[in-house]
DNA sequence: CGTTTCCAATGCTATATAGCAATGCGAAAA
DNA sequence: TTTTCGCATTGCTATATAGCATTGGAAACG
């Protein structure tokens, strides 16, 4: 062994099996992004001063930044400094439908129409990467909008992984919060059909419409932060109640 | 000046102003990737193995790999290596119509209803960013499936912008591709609106469907490389022949 | 034969440093 | 007054190195 350059043994990482620096930084200047001290478009502190603030290296100064700009909070210009990026309007956001309304400033109401578990659902399984014949938990809710139905929800679930999912009062809460408090599970995106279909008897009845009105139809296949396919949703919208907003990228 | 550490003074960057080594690396790998020699779920060369192989630092060879996990190329597990991603799905994928017919291995063809240069569409011109009483070039084309008609598109842009656009064959090219081969306009993103509607009179006998048979409708608004609203499109689809795929993220 | 333990390989965080490259502003020149 | 040029600031690429954390298989053990 040749001798350790001396800077190397100065100090190695800090406080381990704490959050990284630079990680803490990300952290610092998101808190100061959203007390709104630092507001779109105005510079956040260079590499070099970072590095001084938090007596770390360029390096992991640089990291925090250029993570944080990969993923959209700042932009970079090459000469010029880094900047808060402008909010952008969230497009290929996914809520649940509670969290749509409450973004909108209204209290989500639903009629759950049937819940229990089914068997004989094979092909839905099939997307759940479950066995055919899997026990899934299904849950039938008409969405309401003031006393209005304006959506029919049908998801579905492993019914084994998530045992008393079908005893909650779902007419009242959250589908997505009860699998986040409950369950420990962290909803990332959803893989996504939609299409145009019009009403069938069943779903005029239930939607309050005439039979063959036109439906905007979200086949959604749900994945959690770890990469499962966890919940599988079928929504059809009354046309003129639902509008779904994605930017789509060449 | 205090002396310089040895090893800095070794070499500085081997080749300026040709490709930087990390992209380099990233090229090469890509470049196995696409001639199949690398597969899906196969594993790439680790860290400490690429940069002995392009004899560069450690760093390097990380920060090459580590902007190719952020780009969906590869995945990374601590601990096990870096592999290769599986071919994803294409969501939220902007194509032109004849771009997905192509992708299906078929061929498009449209029929022109209208096309010529209107001045009185005040909402469309201001969400182009253009003042009200612009001249807008504007484009009505019923799109065919062998013969078959699957949609009505209406694309506006501004006239002046382009100024021969409306004498351009459309019902044989693509929209998407005249833009971009005669006017020098890469198209990046669109921001678009996804609802049901139903056949009025003129769409339902444009489109060959009953009065009051749903439709998908996508209002788009398209957006060149450098931000500019460019195009805006509206598409009525008959149901049952267009799913669109988008995902998206929580 | 199954279980546990250990270890090499691999990725992750971090340090310290060097020089190049783009930007933008102020001072000097036209 | 306008234009040009230089320079400080800031981001980008790159080097060399150290130790921690996770994984998965091989070896040791029961």
């Amino acid at each position: 062994m040749r001798p350790l350059p001396e800077f190397a043994v100065k100090r190695t990482m800090p406080n381990r099996s704490e959050e990284p620096a630079y990680k803490q930084i990300q952290n610092a200047i998101r808190r100061r992004i959203d007390a709104g001290q630092l507001k779109p478009g105005n510079p956040v502190p260079s590499e070099r001063e970072l590095a001084r603030l938090h007596k770390v290296s360029l390096m992991t100064a640089r990291h925090a930044l250029s993570e944080m700009a990969r993923d959209g909070v700042v932009e970079r210009r090459h000469g010029a400094g880094t900047f808060v990026a402008p909010p952008r309007v969230q497009f290929n956001k996914l809520l649940g439908y509670s969290e749509q309304m409450a973004s909108l400033g209204l209290t989500a109401h639903s009629r759950v129409i049937s819940c229990g578990v089914v068997t004989r659902e094979h092909e839905i399984a099939a997307r759940l990467g479950l066995a055919p014949t899997s026990r899934l938990g299904k849950l039938e809710r008409v969405r309401l909008a003031g006393d209005e139905p304006v959506a029919l929800e049908t998801c579905y679930w492993a019914a084994d992984e998530f045992p008393k999912l079908v005893d909650a009062p779902l007419d009242h809460v959250s589908l997505f919060g009860v699998l986040e408090r409950e369950f420990g599970v962290e909803l990332a995106y959803s893989d996504e059909e939609i299409d145009a279909t019009d009403a069938d008897q069943r779903l005029a009845d239930l939607l309050e419409i005439q039979r063959g009105s036109s439906l905007l139809r979200i086949r959604q296949l749900i994945f959690s932060t770890k990469g499962r396919a966890t919940v599988y949703a079928v929504g059809f919208y009354r046309s003129g109640r639902h509008t779904l907003r994605v930017r789509r990228f060449r």
